[in-house]
DNA sequence: CGCTAGTTTGAGCTAAATCAAGTGAGGTGG
DNA sequence: CCACCTCACTTGATTTAGCTCAAACTAGCG
């Protein structure tokens, strides 16, 4: 098993130092692994560690009462979930996995000056990316969601060399991209087929391609994500 | 001028030792005043240095290109802005004021012990809030936004002692909620007329009353957010 | 070969948006 | 003290984006 892309990531968040590849590869040797719809966190549940995703998606989510669900945000590989640095012992939400899922338990805070500072910026991205989501849910349509975020997790995967050029491997199904935009399965295949047609996105056997990433940032008026450090 | 909400809500969140205290009326010595729709960050720009609000609410705010406007969350007495521990020198997103806002620089991490508790946890509250509302925005209806959001309100201004009973000033325009709540202005007063007709908000003259939270959670269909700290 | 999970299509329906025209209250200046 | 202006709120009529329900269709898989 290939769990470079969580290195990746993490050394492009921060150049990592020897002590930190040491210890982040000594992790990895301690990988767990979880199959497709598994807890990962249950809301209200003690922590158990941190874990580092190595390789698959997962998702933090809520569910209300009546059984809707909302994604709050996926979780990619190199994405850090539960690194709550000191205080609030209980998980605020849950997170489930939406594919085969390897994690580790990362190196703690204070192993390496270069891996606290990539973990300073994953948060910080974190945070980032919620806010996003927020603009996304509140004053985008359907279109412009499906669209922003698309471009998105483009972005994100960029990060952990995880893109093929124009393309990523794109592994959740239309009902879970439904509950991530706050919309529902139906209208989400209709805006992709929308969206196919006028070229703006290719999604074929689990393959998403983005012919034209600048086009389509100005077509949702999308601004950027910063990924400076430092 | 009375800065003792900020101080009740810190000291709620991690009791405050004497070093804390003092810091902090030390701090508020040196408060900055603004009037009402000033920017208090601008996205993008360096962060001057975090501030506490003492007084007043302000918010964080996206703008999309063709104008609309999403609120990302509401700051109030007791929060803090711009506290990016480390690193991220660049502002992710603007923060405005709503009405006249009192602040000052709150003392640094390290100044004592119970203090960064507070930050700690302070800091864990706002993603939790952030969470709430991409819940909110995603999967609620009209109705249970407005309900949802008064009752995360009534929550937070307690923390702070600002409650008054069953009532809190709530001193914002419907077009400033609508731009919280994902929804247009019109359809806000349509509903607030609603809730008051159920006898769900009383909102008039600035002071919104919740008759009975519990039946409102209940109906909204709300999880709470915890305070636990330690 | 037949399940199952996912995607697609169609036909209404409805919550919320849009557009447009009031009303009302506080604040200012003449 | 009144006239006027502005900003917020209110109301009505109409439109529409997205939902709901229900029934195919498709593809992988044991």
């Amino acid at each position: 098993m290939d769990f470079s892309p969580a290195l990746h990531r993490l050394s492009r968040l921060a150049p990592m130092d020897h002590a930190a590849v040491s210890a982040l590869t000594e992790s990895m040797g301690r990988s767990q692994h979880y199959r497709p719809r598994r807890d990962l966190v249950v809301e209200g549940r003690d922590i158990p560690s941190p874990q580092l995703i190595l390789s698959g998606w997962a998702a933090r989510v809520r569910i209300l009462l009546d059984g809707r669900r909302q994604f709050l945000n996926f979780l990619l590989p190199g994405d850090v979930v539960g690194h709550y640095h000191h205080h609030s012992p209980v998980a605020p939400t849950s997170v489930i996995t939406l594919t085969e899922v390897t994690t580790c338990v990362p190196p703690d805070w204070g192993t390496s000056p270069s891996l606290d500072e990539a973990y300073a910026v994953a948060h910080a991205l974190d945070e980032a990316y919620l806010l996003a989501q927020i603009a996304r849910l509140g004053r985008m349509n359907a279109m412009e969601r499906i669209g922003d975020l698309m471009l998105e997790l483009q972005e994100r995967l960029a990060m952990s060399g995880l893109t093929q050029g124009a393309s990523y491997d794109l592994p959740i199904t239309q009902e879970t991209l439904a509950d991530a935009l706050g919309l529902t399965a139906v209208h989400v295949n209709r805006m992709l087929q929308a969206a196919r047609r006028a070229g703006d996105l290719l999604w074929s056997s689990r393959s998403m391609t983005i012919p034209d990433p600048k086009a389509l940032s100005r077509k949702v008026g999308r601004a950027q994500v910063r990924v400076s450090s430092g």
